[in-house]
DNA sequence: AGCACGCCGACT
DNA sequence: GTCGGCGTGCTC
């Protein structure tokens, strides 16, 4: 019997999860889950699709169901489990199939897009075929006897293509010909017209070569073979283990240690970073002992490399090893054995826009289940929610609180900044025990670094007397000031306020607007010590990769003596010379309205402080902050992280927060400001059928209005044990229903689960 | 999300 | 006359 073949194809359009056509009897034959095929979808557009699955069900649609019309490669573009990860993360993440593979596969495969893959040709040298033997090379070496440029090169030839292959075989690149004969390519010209050698056009790979010899690893300190020893065996039973290491307590080694013992095993490794900037250091790191078993991939690559890695691990001959930001988890791993994800408690490891809205982190040991991996999540201020799951046991843990050189942690000074401005001390955002600092470690020819949290910018209102701030009534996080529209805003729940005149605390009517960001440091630094180079590194100084190499490799020359920076300067960035940290406003991370202010600010100080003070000088941190008797402070002063953790699950728990609850955040958008409110609150209403107080809002988000379409915001604090799959069906269900009524069809509908 | 179709106003 | 503004409908 003959029966029609159909298959469930994967789009990058947001209808449907998949859609069906049939596949003609002379394509049958090489078609598998994993395959890109070529269709046609509406009247006049093509796309590349990926089969999802292949089956004979007849379907019941309104639509003329299309036979495809090509499959693209030969070999399936996906690895067999890729496919459960993309379904596995479609559905926790709430959005479509289509987003993931968007999102995912280099455009390069995709016909749909401009720019196809190509590959980069070169030209190649080889002999001719009638001198590929040892006695007819005689006779070309004669023929060019009179011409030494010719033997030069033809003698050149032989010499740097010798390896085992038959002479007929070889070739060189002629670039590498010409540059290594130091000979013009006008002697090649003629050669080739002699027609003794000939040139060819050739596929090259723009994957680098490494060629430097391979370094043996290093031997691992006592306690750092400790920690070796506790993560190993922690991970015979658990595939998780949480590494909690200081600044410095050389965590790297120990990853390079365990990325070793794995390659050993024939199995790959994915190494996770949270962002470029922090690529460039651990590459080399990694390529010295690991060469060319090491890939790279990360944003800034183009298409083609893109394509290139793709399809090297593809290949059963492919990388050992993949360093790369949050998108590398989808690269078509043929077996990893290991998944590093190093500084874990870094939000951009959050994908936030477009969808996939996911959690690099999270589908990561997620993917790790599916190959049977072990995962390191490293990190010396690890995220509350890591922790507790350290804690509960469901992770190991590992904690190394020495530092590598033996030096001691930073002390840290804490400065009551509104004291000494009620005093008038204050020199603009500068205290005098800060500018003293300053001046001391100049002068020992130190360097500094100064932090200036860019969220500072949101300003806050504070009573000048008393430091008053006014808090959301259903977040307790602290409101913004927004002055466009001259009220105050909850930045997480969004709900807005009017500005008060008067002080509740002290009946004092003098409320100002606070918040300063990193170039009136710059500013101000400039005319304190006018003969001092200051350099700012933030969003504003760091458009491209280039720039922040730039600013990184000036600081560690010296060239710099005071750097300025946003919490980009915190991030895993080794530095040798800094004596002195200044942290210039505590408060303003502290008050940032979310309910992760805390833990970020504990993390960003923590972090910070641990740039000063390396190769066994110990380094000095002064902090200013209005609160010095705020627990937070005191627990960044004690380097008790401990603490800040209990304090936080305890607010946590209280407001129905992660790792407790699961949040999931609902955008609703529309051109019309009216509907929108209609939808948001209908939407809202529906919901609380069946979720009741689990829903929250909606809510209008500080930013009321993005790209002319106008937002509101639902939050939903789901238990966690509650079951997904219920949640989602009836998600789909409700949203189903609200559409269906005209007035509400245009809404748009976006989903942010666990949002950072 | 795209893209075609179609219906109205400002131009060579 | 017709170019092009963007509302509406359709896509396995």
């Amino acid at each position: 019997m003959n029966e029609k073949l159909y298959i469930e194809v994967i789009l990058p359009v947001p209808l449907a999860d998949s859609y069906t056509y049939s596949v003609p009897l002379h394509l049958q034959k090489n078609i598998v889950p994993g395959s890109l095929v070529l269709v046609e979808f509406g009247k006049s557009k093509r796309y590349s699709g990926i089969v999802a699955y292949i089956h004979t069900i007849t379907p019941i649609t309104p639509y003329e169901i299309k036979e495809i019309i090509a499959v693209e490669n030969e070999q399936p573009v996906l690895r067999r489990p890729q496919l459960r990860f993309w379904e596995w993360l479609s559905q926790y993440y709430l959005c479509r199939p289509g987003e993931v593979y968007k999102a995912v596969l280099p455009s390069g495969f995709r016909t749909e897009s401009a720019t196809t893959y190509k590959p980069k040709k070169e030209l190649f040298v080889s002999l001719s075929s009638q001198y590929g033997q040892q006695d007819s090379l005689r006779i070309a070496f004669d023929k060019v006897k009179n011409a030494p440029r010719q033997e030069q090169l033809l003698l050149a030839f032989i010499e740097y293509t010798h390896d085992h292959t038959p002479l007929k075989q070889r070739s060189i690149s002629k670039k590498d010909l010409l540059f290594r004969s130091g000979v013009s390519d006008n002697v090649l010209a003629t050669l080739v017209e002699k027609g003794i050698l000939h040139t060819e056009e050739k596929d090259v790979s723009r994957l680098n070569n490494y060629q430097h010899k391979l370094s043996e690893l290093h031997l691992l300190k006592d306690f750092q073979q400790k920690a070796y020893t506790e993560i190993v065996g922690n991970l015979r039973e658990k595939d998780v283990c949480l590494l909690h290491g200081v600044t410095a307590s050389g965590k790297t080694e120990i990853y390079i240690r365990l990325i070793a013992e794995t390659l050993k095993l024939q199995r790959q490794v994915l190494f996770l970073l949270p962002e470029i900037a922090l690529t460039t250091q651990i590459t080399s790191r990694l390529k010295q002992f690991f060469g060319d078993q090491l890939g790279v991939y990360h944003s800034k690559i183009n298409n083609n490399e893109r394509v290139e890695i793709w399809n090297n691990l593809l290949s059963d001959e492919g990388y050992q090893i993949i360093l790369g930001v949050r998108s590398s988890i989808f690269l078509p791993f043929r077996d990893l054995g290991l998944i590093i994800v190093d500084e874990e408690h870094e939000p951009g490891y959050k994908q936030q826009d477009p969808a996939p809205r996911y959690h690099s982190r999270n589908a990561a040991i997620v993917l790790a289940t599916m190959h049977g991996a072990k995962v390191i999540l490293g990190s010396a201020t690890p995220s509350i929610e890591s922790f507790y799951n350290a804690q509960t046991g469901k992770y190991g843990y590992v904690c190394m609180n020495r530092r590598f050189e033996e030096t001691e942690l930073p002390e840290i000074f804490p400065v009551d900044v509104k004291e000494l401005r009620r005093k008038k001390k204050m020199k603009g955002i500068f205290s005098p025990l800060l500018i003293e600092n300053m001046k001391q470690t100049l002068e020992k020819e130190e360097q500094i670094i100064l932090f200036q949290n860019r969220r500072g910018f949101a300003p806050m209102i504070l009573c000048k007397i008393c430091d008053w701030t006014p808090k959301c009534r259903f977040c307790d996080v602290a409101l913004t000031y927004h002055k466009s529209i001259h009220k105050l805003t909850c930045h997480y729940c969004g709900s807005t306020y009017q500005v008060p005149h008067v002080c509740p605390e002290c009946d004092n009517k003098e409320l100002k607007s606070q918040g300063f960001g990193t170039e009136q440091v710059e500013e101000e630094i400039k005319s304190l010590f006018p003969h001092v180079a200051v350099a700012r590194m933030d969003t504003d100084t760091t458009q491209n990769k280039k720039n922040i190499e730039s600013i990184i490799s000036d600081f560690e020359k010296g060239n710099i003596q005071i750097l300025v920076g946003t919490q980009m300067i915190s991030k895993g960035l080794d530095f040798n010379g800094v004596g002195l940290v200044g942290i210039l406003n505590a408060d303003s991370m502290m008050n940032f309205p979310d309910f992760r202010a805390h833990e970020r600010a504990y993390q960003l100080m923590a972090q910070v402080a641990g740039r000063a003070g390396r190769r066994k000088h110990q380094g000095k941190v002064i902090l200013q902050t209005s609160h010095p008797e705020h627990p937070l402070i005191q627990f960044i002063l004690s380097n008790n992280y401990e603490g800040m953790y209990k304090l936080q699950m305890e607010e946590r728990s209280l407001f129905k927060y992660p790792p407790l609850y699961r949040l999931i955040e609902i955008s609703l958008k529309h051109k019309n400001e009216v509907s929108l409110k209609n939808s948001a609150e209908k939407y809202a209403e529906m919901l609380r059928m069946s979720l009741g107080d689990r829903v929250i809002g909606p809510d209008k988000p500080m930013i009321g209005k993005i790209q002319s379409m106008y937002l509101r915001k639902i939050i939903l604090k789901i238990e966690i044990s509650a079951s997904l799959n219920t949640l989602r069906e009836i998600l789909k269900e409700t949203q189903n229903r609200l559409l269906e009524d005209v007035v509400f069809k245009s809404t748009v509908i976006q989903y942010n689960v666990d949002p950072v």
